[in-house]
DNA sequence: ATATCAGTTAAACCTCGGTTTAAGTCAAAC
DNA sequence: GTTTGACTTAAACCGAGGTTTAACTGATAT
């Protein structure tokens, strides 16, 4: 028997609201999910597999849309895995466009931040005439 | 006479439409912008050198609501230097966060890579028997 | 047997960050 | 003098990504 999981203590597992995983499903982005005899759903490791992938893909920007999309071919079946590959490859390089432009803007904040900094300094030298 | 910028060129200049620039004045974002004759928006260096500060903080997602803060301080003077010092610092961690998160999730996008490559490599020497 | 707790649904609601629309003004070109 | 182009406004609208509400069900504890 594999360990399974109820929305709750997944809810809890991935610190999001249980309405957050119920919306998920709504949108297709949790196939294969069981349910038990009173209609509950039925979290096993492949859901939480599953929220594992969603939520990188979610931290790096990817739009739910995609995600159903990458979710649909996963039940379409192994015939996918080039479609599915690709599209990882091309996200990838989203992924290295967002530390990029973060990275850029982190030097213009810097720049701001030394510049407040020195004035700071320059104002707390003169108090201390 | 310093060079000024019409909505459209500055619109231009930062790849946004115009509507982008009077929604951000209308927020707050472009104060001391001044009007000309027939009551268009003028756009100096002052305004340019803001929205490119502007930018930096929307490309690390701070919110329009902290950016007007931000802005509000500047308005407010030299007395907020260091209140807009505590704030970019903060944004600092922030920015770090956002890369440390995008970082980890590329190694989780990696990882799939990786084993959707291995299945297509041996795809491949399967249909090469 | 009744209260409590964890789950269920559909539908309404919300915030954010713009974008679009409609109607108008003004300057320059023809 | 009228058309064209670039601008103006207020207000309506939009899509994304949830969140909240209301009404309900079913299992467990007292």
């Amino acid at each position: 028997m594999a360990k399974t999981y109820t929305i709750g203590e997944t809810a809890e597992m991935f610190g999001v609201p249980e309405s957050t995983l119920r919306f998920y499903d709504k949108r297709g982005l949790l196939p294969f999910i069981e349910r038990d005899e009173a209609d509950r759903r039925v979290f096993t490791e492949m859901q939480i597999s599953l929220l594992k992938t969603i939520q990188h893909l979610k931290n790096t920007d990817m739009t739910i849309g995609q995600i159903k999309q990458y979710v649909d071919w996963i039940v379409e079946g192994d015939a996918t895995i080039p479609k599915r590959l690709a599209m990882l490859v091309a996200h990838r390089q989203d992924i290295y466009d967002q530390i990029a432009m973060r990275e850029a803007s982190l030097d213009g904040v810097n720049f701001k931040i030394a510049r407040y900094e020195k004035y700071v300094n320059e104002q707390r030298e003169k108090e201390n005439d």
